[in-house]
DNA sequence: CAGGGATAAGAAATCGTATTCTCAAATCCG
DNA sequence: CGGATTTGAGAATACGATTTCTTATCCCTG
């Protein structure tokens, strides 16, 4: 095909080094090329000294795939989540913990946007990516997949499994320290504003938010307002929390994106947060410190729960039958601008 | 190494499946199970039928890696960007727009975090992309590389070259829209806030949109605030706007984030936005439509520019040797509550 | 000086797929 | 019915690096 027409002398073509190449050019056999790049076999040095500067001036760098084929491995590992189901802020940032680890373990990191039920991703099918780490969502058909193959997964943040590495919030404590901080402040009538969704996981987990408030609130001796069921309008949860008798003095929200509206719907009703009511969210958004308030909320250490998947799986992927870990990392409460203690 | 140690009768093991497997159990070469598998080629019916079959039943997939190997392609691009200096909300539009372009083709879209001046990511060394594009900053260590070993690239949003492809937005037009929309409502003393950041390019940027501003103002025969030299930390610049004799009733933001640092920064000052003073972003962040009050902005529109640029980079991919295209889109203004006419 | 062990480097196999080359059988047509 | 052509499928090779196997050389020692 006219690939390599290295039609001119100069040696600095972009037609791709071979370390057949560095052979012909030292006056050695391909394999002992190999061996000098590679150490650890016996090679005079002078050999290898040429083999090596060779290779340095033609920028010599190994074929990804020809070394992929022949090990096995492709020191690649995917992430994966569902786009679009959750801010790019938050998994980003358990990306870039991810890419922390295994960078300094010299592999590589790529992202898998799952195409909601559709085919697993290539990278996975292919045999691309030695591992996987799972984010917010189980992708079911992902997991199989890799079950199937014998490609070691983590999920994080993510409803964990029996059989797999996990990595998780505290979700119940984390809504339970906010409501105890709340109450501290001396508010009563504490509310848990719900999530809309009508996808499975943020319900589940919306859920577990809403055990750690109920929780919270019995064991501080504190009557509980109605928690609204899983798929209702978050509009109208809140209407029907501001339109209690008893009106609220202070709302823990789903998360951030839930809370900035909320603070948006008081606002429009001439509720002053915090004076008339405070607000607390869960994310820590990057907007959050910038709204007017500032919004109090639950950091997820999400950077930490990126960092801690990676472990898992880089173990995992040293020692495949290790038994399963499951890692609980723990929230930080946030106290911005958003919350004050209740009207008198 | 034992690693397809088939040992029990069940033919659903997790080692891998490869044509040679495929061809046994069909009774035929490896060579006619790969023409099966491609189509193209003149089978028996019956055969490929059998050899299809086979392939289904035992979950076959081909090893991406060896057929890079012997392709030369991977069917793979990298996005790459410096993380960390840039809003992942934005970074991720382009890429989503990026995946959707690629997707269709049947391509892999990795992302490649540049760690800041170190190495070239592996995966372009290695030659595990086809192709590149770079986002939000020209990283000129990889551009070269790319481009010593011939592989495609292309610009979006970056600074652009004579020499690649490039996507960019009409920063000069955007903000001369504001400028003019402002203007229509009856300011006459309106700002430009512009950036802190150190970052050669982000002051390219600014350097640009401050051009747009003066432009504007010349042509709307209106006198220019002074523009704040490159590096200024904000609160100062800002600093130094209010304090004019005239103060401003106006402000375009180098971003929203520094809109949003500048609404804080007024609300302290006991100033109202937008009843005293007007506030025009640029970005549109999630987040900035939930702002109290919600934020006036020039939107870009990062996921169109991810399509251009994939479509771009896509063309070059059929044909390499095609003419250079630059493409520009323009920002659209996004008029929120953060604008008003100017007091009386 | 002969033989044993260490050392240096080439030869060859391997990984899994794609493709070209080659040959046998089947088909066609006059 | 016999030679020409088409078709189906196996054999062989390439892709680029790793690793094992072999061989040739050298040095040391008894």
């Amino acid at each position: 095909m006219a690939k390599n027409k290295n039609t001119n002398s100069l040696s600095s073509m972009p037609s791709t080094v071979t370390t057949q190449m560095i052979a012909e050019l030292a006056g050695v056999s391909q394999s002992t090329v190999s061996k000098a790049l590679a150490g650890g076999y016996s090679l005079r040095p002078k050999t290898r000294q040429r083999i090596l500067e060779i290779a340095r001036r033609l920028n010599y760098h190994p074929s990804g795939a020809a070394r992929a084929l022949v090990s096995g491995r492709n020191e690649c590992i995917g992430v994966s989540y569902m786009h679009g189901r959750v801010p790019s802020d938050l998994f980003n940032q358990i990306l870039e913990g991810v890419h922390e680890v295994f960078f300094a373990c010299g592999y590589t990191t790529t992202t898998l946007m799952a195409e909601g039920e559709t085919a697993v991703p290539r990278l996975v099918r292919d045999r691309l990516v030695d591992g996987l780490v799972i984010g917010f969502e189980r992708d079911r058909e992902l997991e199989s997949f890799a079950a199937s193959v014998g490609m070691p997964c983590v999920l994080v943040n993510a409803p964990p499994t029996e059989e797999l590495d996990c990595v998780t919030t505290d979700n119940v404590g984390g809504v339970a320290a906010a409501v105890a901080h709340l109450a501290e402040l001396g508010h009563r009538r504490i509310a848990y504003v719900s999530t809309w969704s009508h996808d499975p996981v943020s319900r589940l987990v919306c859920q577990d938010r809403a055990r750690g408030y109920l929780q919270a609130m019995a064991s501080q001796q504190l009557p509980a307002c109605p928690v609204a069921s899983p798929g209702t309008p978050v509009m109208d949860s809140l209407g029907s929390l501001l339109a209690l008798p008893q009106r609220p003095t202070a709302l823990v929200c789903f998360n951030d994106e839930i809370a900035m509206m909320t603070i948006k719907a008081l606002f429009q009703r001439s509720l002053h947060v915090p004076r008339d009511v405070s607000v607390v969210g869960i994310d820590n958004l990057f907007a959050s410190e910038y709204m007017i308030p500032s919004l109090s909320t639950l950091e997820i250490p999400w950077r930490q729960m990126g960092v801690a998947g990676a472990e898992l799986l880089w173990q995992r992927l040293q020692e495949p039958h290790r038994p399963r870990q499951h890692k609980v990392l723990s929230p930080r409460l946030i106290i911005r601008e958003s919350v004050a203690s209740p009207p008198a």
